[in-house]
DNA sequence: ATTGACATACCAACCGGTTGGTATCAATGA
DNA sequence: TCATTGATACCAACCGGTTGGTATGTCAAT
């Protein structure tokens, strides 16, 4: 243990930054090793293999990720369907600089590996799936507060059903993001998402019914 | 010209078959020739690199996915609100099979390459803002048709950012889609999207304006 | 005989992974 | 106290298969 849990920490948070920007397959072993300032010796001590990395960065990513969103001011707000719409609104703030600075590893790799990697895939599927979890609290006693029903027999949705469409809708905003070169699309697709949100839970507060 | 268009286009066609299965990365110049049954110098030949086959393939997608789109039952629907829920319809119903064969070449290839290979990327996102495109005739009539302001100012959203808003859900699906391994998630979330815009029309339809 | 459409054979660079070795430290025991 | 042991962390050099790309040849049609 000794000196360094750094080369693997190391090599994890170069993963995390050439994975984003350059996708998985074109960035070799030894461009990590470069960025994290380590031989490759150091890497195969540290992971049997690439593949090995690639499951482990996404573990990492959910780490990081995941204390962000944990201190962010959005768990202040009080009302659950605010608080909703607030974790949004910070997703729509965070919207800046790079795209590789903004846009999600876990959804870059899954779309590119999936087929080669089951094993990378699974890891940044539940990366995904354990931050959308975090999310149908909210749904949920938003739901509840509002006489709906979170099982969805009667709405035509579910908490857990909204809370991936969140998911859907940020990770296609990267692609496009992507594509157009800027954050601009993302942001509007960001509205677009906290525009129906209010709908739905405006159009029941409204009618006593509703269905497909 | 003679005997073989042949060759080129079986390599397009190999290659949309490939890399929306496996990625552009992972999938090798061998491959390509392989699946298409040609030779090496035949790939050459056409493309002057791999990249070039790449820009390619997407334009060949365009074309392709084009065609589908242009001959699709929806586009006979008259009423425009309905044409283009028929279209999220018709997106539904394709859903199926393995998860290659109806995720979106262009978004995939996208996602992987923007980085390293811009030319790759820009051909992708004409791909998908053309067919993005497509959408925005409907949308602006069904605007008009409600007296809603297509440009904008009145609605805080855009005709042609609503068809871009579309795209980006359906980009998110797959991926969503890739990580779950199956559809299902990728109806949901166009199941979401069909009740945003339902609910977007039928909102501004309660309100003091028109009615049919 | 020239050109376009391929095929065959080949190559140099690259890349994931291996090997064999060194430095450091903690625990052991004489 | 200090040599020994063993385990971990890391390094430098190397290896063999793969990959994008090329050089050269063939053949049919103009």
């Amino acid at each position: 243990m000794s000196r360094s849990v750094n080369a693997r920490e190391k090599l994890l948070d170069a993963a995390v930054r050439l994975v984003r920007a350059k996708g998985f397959a074109a960035t070799t072993v030894e461009d990590l090793c470069g960025a994290a300032g380590v031989t490759k010796g150091a890497f195969f001590h540290h992971f049997p293999s690439k593949e090995a990395l690639g499951v482990a960065a996404a573990g990492h990513w959910s780490a990081k990720t995941g204390a962000l969103f944990a201190t962010a001011p959005y768990q202040q707000v009080e009302d659950p369907l605010e608080r909703l719409l607030a974790y949004l609104q910070f997703r729509r703030d965070i919207l800046g600089g790079e795209l590789c600075e903004f846009t999600c590893l876990a959804g870059t790799m899954l779309q590119e590996v999936y087929a080669e990697h089951p094993a990378i895939a699974a890891a940044c599927h539940e990366s995904i799936a354990s931050h959308a979890a975090t999310l149908e609290p909210m749904i949920s006693a938003a739901m509840q507060a509002r006489g709906l029903d979170p099982g969805g027999s009667s709405t035509g949705w579910t908490a857990s059903g909204l809370a991936l469409h969140s998911q859907v809708v940020l990770q296609g905003a990267f692609i496009l993001a992507k594509g157009s070169g800027g954050p601009a699309i993302a942001r509007d697709s960001i509205d677009h998402l906290v525009r129906y949100i209010r709908l739905l839970f405006a159009a029941v507060n409204a009618s006593p019914h509703s269905s497909p």
